[in-house]
DNA sequence: ATTAAATGATTACCATGATAACTATATTCA
DNA sequence: TGAATATAGTTATCATGGTAATCATTTAAT
């Protein structure tokens, strides 16, 4: 996370370019309001997702196994893959999922090493109810920080 | 953090805003994009950070610290002020600061309950040589990204 | 002046991210 | 086929974020 209140003035920056390096100050300017933005945004987010029980990441592994209808759930890897996070945060965060009755775990038929994890009813709901309200402080903060 | 590598699509949002939400697709588009951007980032920095032996926090604080040349440190309280960080996340990076010699903390003459934060010349000189690498960072970041 | 409320910092505890080391199973290739 | 390598997942450990409760001190109010 990254909660600078003062950012950096333009002034500082080019102060910092003259003096090591090459940067090009207007991008890295807006860098650091996407940071700071992008941090204020996902504090509210995690704030939304704990007072209904979720969380950014067990959100989104909800959101991936929802995606993949068509399919009879993912392997584990497939879902960590999908969203880029270490392996032992995904282990960890499935068994808490499968403990709430919102996943199920299953050792794969053809390989034993890997584990098929599938939505559970509860689990496609608990998404759904989350959904709207999801969207809806996305766009009120976007809606608030353009004015 | 959010690391969803294949963001919903505009046509699913599209489907989202017709079923619950009067959302502006655009916006909630742009934010998605942004949280995704900015996660990365933030993982590159934390990276780099952790190769320096300090992390987005420690650098903020030295930061902070540093810009206030003109007066004799902060209150720990102004500090987390200006970092927008809990108090207690405060006390414990300050403490740390403090063993590796970057910062002193030290009671407050008036107020007892206060601690006024002061840089060490170590902590100066270990802001100064992060510098030009955090912001090559930045900069080799958005020009690559927005190739 | 004394009590009540507010403030600064800390402690205890929990959630969520990471890496390194390990187990078990599959796959490759000599 | 058997040994070496790769892959899937887990465990152990650590870093960094949070809230609630607590202690000490200061400030405000009666």
């Amino acid at each position: 996370m990254f909660f600078l209140k003062d950012l950096p003035s333009r002034t500082t920056l080019e102060a910092y370019r003259e003096r090591f390096t090459a940067m090009d100050v207007d991008k890295v300017d807006e860098a650091l309001h996407m940071l700071r933005k992008a941090s204020l945004l996902m504090r509210e987010l995690e704030e939304y997702f704990a007072s209904r029980g979720l969380s950014q990441l067990r959100y989104l592994i909800l959101v991936v196994l929802d995606r993949e209808f068509e399919r009879d759930g993912l392997l584990a890897s497939e879902v960590a893959e999908r969203l880029d996070v270490s392996r032992p945060v995904m282990t960890r965060t499935l068994q808490a999922l499968v403990e709430e009755g919102l996943l199920t775990l299953q050792t794969h038929d053809q390989d034993l090493r890997a584990k098929q994890v599938r939505l559970t009813r509860k689990g496609r709901a608990k998404l759904h109810q989350a959904l709207p309200g999801y969207y809806r402080l996305i766009h009120d903060f976007m809606d608030r920080d353009t004015k």
